[in-house]
DNA sequence: ATAAATCAGTTGTTTTTCCAACGGAAAAGA
DNA sequence: TCTTTTCCGTTGGAAAAACAACTGATTTAT
């Protein structure tokens, strides 16, 4: 377990907890490894989970088949992320989607009823803990929001404008720059990336907006 | 305060405590008290938020101005509904939305430090509280990462099917009710309503599903 | 240094969505 | 009961997005 704790340090949930807690944590929560092969299903449709999940190492996709058999990748979990933390509340119904190792995989199970039940006084980073989990899916949250504003939006122009108008104001500038390429900005918007990108020109030449690369920079009108 | 115990009992917040220690955690939690005028601003875009936020009476609009000034509608709070669990997390930064009281309301501020600091002694239930937020955002995280599974969809046709299925996986039967009209529905995967409806009859005619007002069926291939 | 791969913009065609308007059925209200 | 409103399917035209294919530029790998 002690080679796991350089890696936890850096993950959101265990930020500001040291190295010697970490370890009395991990007792704490009742932490377990599983290996998982390439190819290997983590979780399978229909499973409960109890679990909260840090992936250790490897890569995970989590995907969706529907009712007619279509595969969906709807997410891909690098090492030092949080997962499963949307299904572990009683009686939420069983997993939607299958949970399925692309490499060979290390991940940690924490038990999420010992993480809730704060312990008064053996752990003094519990609270810490609490927080930091908190704090961890409320962000998500906040993104996931974000994002559903973007994507509400009907057209691709309409679409643009709302996620580089949010960039602008977080980052409060006219000028800014985005964590995408265009296949990506294309990709988190759900639109095609030609018309995207055909779009971004239009902008620019109505002179709305103009851009090098991720450089964006909005004009008031 | 006392009045608003039988509201806060009703929701997620507060299920499963009794009267007598919701009245001891209001005050453990730093509870107070607003009111606000029809149109009055509960907050505005820019500011930072500290607290936890019940709707006790009334209703809300969260709303966003994009950098041109276009406005627009993002989710509607009713009694009983928490707000601003998204926005607590310490740098954060800024609200991105103006939340607008659109009918007189009460709300109920929390001091969100309190609820994630547990205090061991004095507040029994507050392990149990703990655990209700957290189950609360968990599970709006959860419904959000549908949403958007829903949403990325390129067409009409695809995001109806996706949803449907879910719908059915969650129900555990190929027929099922939804809780939304055609309107609503539309509205919830962000289409054109009278599209979305003639797309249903094609579907329908092809054999994959039948419906009758909000009762579907699905049928495999 | 050269080759290969990735990235971004452009264009034209096909497909899909949006939008507006209408009518019948069902539900709600007077 | 009669009226009004809401709901849902339908249609046709306008607008937009998707898709495919291609180019040059830039980056990465060998």
């Amino acid at each position: 377990m002690k080679k796991y704790v350089s890696l936890l340090k850096r993950t959101k949930l265990f930020s500001g907890v040291g190295d010697d807690d970490i370890l009395s944590m991990l007792n704490c929560l009742n932490a377990a490894v599983r290996e998982y092969n390439k190819g290997e299903y983590v979780f399978r449709q229909g499973e409960y989970i109890r679990n909260l999940m840090i992936l250790a190492a490897g890569r995970l996709y989590i995907q969706k088949e529907d009712y007619w058999g279509n595969l969906n990748i709807l997410n891909e979990i690098r090492p030092g992320e949080m997962f499963g933390e949307a299904y572990i509340v009683p009686n939420s119904g069983p997993l939607m989607n299958d949970v399925i190792a692309i490499e060979e995989c290390a991940i940690l199970f924490f038990d999420m009823e010992r993480i809730l039940t704060v312990c008064p006084s053996a752990c003094p980073f519990h609270t810490r803990l609490v927080k930091n989990i908190f704090y961890t899916i409320s962000d998500k949250n906040k993104s996931l929001v974000q994002k559903i504003s973007y994507m509400s939006q009907r057209s691709t122009r309409e679409k643009l404008l709302s996620y580089l108008s949010d960039e602008a104001k977080r980052q409060n500038s006219g000028s800014f720059s985005i964590p995408f390429n265009r296949q990506q900005l294309a990709d988190f918007l759900s639109v095609d990336r030609s018309a995207m990108s055909n779009e971004l020109c239009k902008l620019r030449d109505e002179g709305m907006l103009d851009f090098h690369k991720s450089e964006f920079t909005l004009y008031e009108v």
